[in-house]
DNA sequence: ACGCACTCCGTAAACGTTTACGACTGTAGG
DNA sequence: CCTACAGTCGTAAACGTTTACGGAGTGCGT
């Protein structure tokens, strides 16, 4: 099947007459198009993309930006393919097809994007991993593509956003430590190009403040967010002279790190350090003791993502007016063994 | 920047030129081509994809077929990520792109494959998670879309693949256990549409039978590949009035679930029953104790996929002599606490 | 008989590129 | 001076669609 021009001559009709007839257009003839759905059916024939596209200039095609150097392959394990179900959950309803765009290691993500969005291959993106100061949001407002960013920036001008709520994950988690009479809190960050880190941190310590807690820098552990960072993270948290009773940690494949050097010296997650982490239960299971943390639908996610996206976006803005607004994705707590156990203070009486 | 043409008028330049120029035909001065250059950077003018391959009938990108259900996302975690950055690499040296089609998880795979080869997004495939007669290959095969499987197939006709070799982790694996004294091996296997299972258990029963240990049908559980299958996999192991001393898990997934179910029942893993498993080490490190499994490099898999890939595409056939050929992916064990354990038999003096 | 509205369909022009072809130089060889 | 040729470049035709426009036919009211 070489194209329409096939098919129209095949049926003894005129191109125009099919294309419109395979596009639902209105002024065909009821049996006209069953005819020509017929024979498309029967010569498997589907429109070329590029024909169509370039005509109508736009491709029917949103592109969900993701990083595949090997870190974020570490790091990001299922969180891309999760969320890619409730996409295209939204976007089936429009006929709109996802592409996931990997942007390769050894290439600048802006540089990237730059080629993806001058070819035109999409019509609108989702990116993630945003940056504190991040150039793609930029390029996209300049180009006028419509786009939805996983993660804030501080880069000017508004732009939709969804972000996970990260400060009420810090502060849950310093609340709920304290509740169970824990005073010295560590906290693990990352580099602080990431945005995440720097609003984390903050509302870390504004829970302390609100528990009339004082900051600790030195409680603050800057190392990667991976196993080896786990493992680094307990080791500096051991070498402090006043040690902490609890730790929380920012991705909870850390955690496997940090169990693996406390064990070494001796150290009992969930008796002698509590532990708190973030992101993904299902593998938060697979430690012993079990990781509490916090989680997510990464169905719901994606379909708010792409609600949020499709919002933005002229053709399909009707089908979601209430979908524009910037959302902060609550968490939900999944407790485990990790924190299971209670401290005796002065200002608290043990309870065990 | 609207298109060549804004280009070519601000350079006083026919536009046919223009594209020569940018394209490195070699009827263009010197002079000329810089000019182009220039100007295409300082404008940021990048070729629409749609007229471009409208006109030359190829896209210059690649597809990563895979799979979005939430049974995949479950399942497949890192993998497709993996090969991605190999994947890449060699791209890279082409100019080639690389984009992941992620099958809706309400979409029949084949009819999604339809779609997207008749739209000519793609110029080449890479599809995964063969099925023992897929029609995929069929429909690839029929539309001439170079190709590569990962995973062998039983559907008549040859076809480009490359498999994990399956054969060499259960005799790997049997000869292991058998080599610590063990006779009656366990081995879990998936519904037999994938063809991966039944590859799998046939060398599991070589295996034993090389080493002359009888074939027990009651000893290969079918469950699902994932955690909820690891534990249904322990429960019927424990209901066996003989218990066997191993289990060979054909996904590591499952043995969060299977150490679960062990030890509700007082059996410990790695001294009561001996567990090897399959795929991902990092993973296997947060199980306690550490799981021996057999994984490989997911950066060398997507490399070689690539090569064989492009080994199949005429324009770049030249560049892979030696590419054509279907590979039997060699995996290594990474030995944990699992089986570090010796059973005593009757031939067999015990060593502890 | 005429005009009008309506339904259906064909025609042809776009969309942005690449590329075969030929035209135009200037130069060298006869 | 004529021819051949290499180096450049412009022209225009494709590629496969969609869609604005208009035409043909029909039915209906006047």
């Amino acid at each position: 099947m070489k194209g329409i021009r096939q098919l129209a001559e095949q049926l003894n009709i005129s191109i125009g007459t099919v294309s419109r007839a395979l596009n639902g257009k209105p002024d065909v003839n009821q049996e006209t198009r069953r005819r020509v759905l017929a024979a498309a059916e029967e010569l498997g024939y589907v429109a070329n993309q590029s024909g169509r596209s370039l005509r109508q200039g736009e491709t029917k095609v949103i592109g969900l930006m993701i990083e595949s150097s090997m870190e974020a392959v570490e790091n990001a394990d299922n969180f891309f393919l999760g969320v890619t179900s409730g996409l295209q959950s939204v976007f089936a309803c429009h006929k709109l097809d996802l592409i996931m765009l990997p942007c390769p290691s050894d290439e600048d993500p802006h540089e990237y994007l730059k080629r993806m969005v001058a070819r035109r291959i999409v019509d609108a993106m989702i990116i993630s991993n945003t940056q504190r100061f991040d150039r793609r949001i930029d390029l996209l407002s300049r180009a006028k593509i419509p786009f939805v960013a996983v993660g804030r920036s501080l880069s000017p001008g508004n732009f939709p956003w969804i972000d996970l709520d990260f400060e009420g994950v810090a502060e849950r988690a310093v609340d709920r430590l304290v509740a169970r009479g824990h005073r010295r809190i560590a906290i693990t960050a990352p580099s602080s190009d990431v945005n995440l880190g720097h609003v984390f941190l903050e509302s870390y310590r504004r829970a302390l403040a609100r528990h009339g807690i004082a900051f600790d820098p030195s409680l603050v552990i800057r190392v990667k967010s991976s196993e080896q960072g786990g493992y680094q993270a307990a080791h500096e948290l051991l070498l402090l002279e006043e040690r902490p009773t609890a730790v929380i940690l920012i991705y909870e494949l850390m955690a496997i790190g940090l169990y693996r050097r406390l064990m070494e010296s001796g150290v009992m997650p969930g008796r002698d350090l509590a532990v708190i982490g973030f992101r993904d239960a299902p593998r938060a299971r697979f430690l012993n003791p079990s990781l509490s943390c916090f989680r997510m639908s990464l169905y719901d996610l994606g379909v708010a993502l792409g609600q949020t996206l499709l919002a933005h976006v002229p053709a399909y803005r009707a089908f979601y007016p209430e979908g524009g607004r910037n959302i902060v994705w609550p968490l939900e707590l999944v407790p485990g063994e990790s924190d299971a156990f209670e401290i005796a203070t002065a200002k608290r009486s043990s309870s065990g």
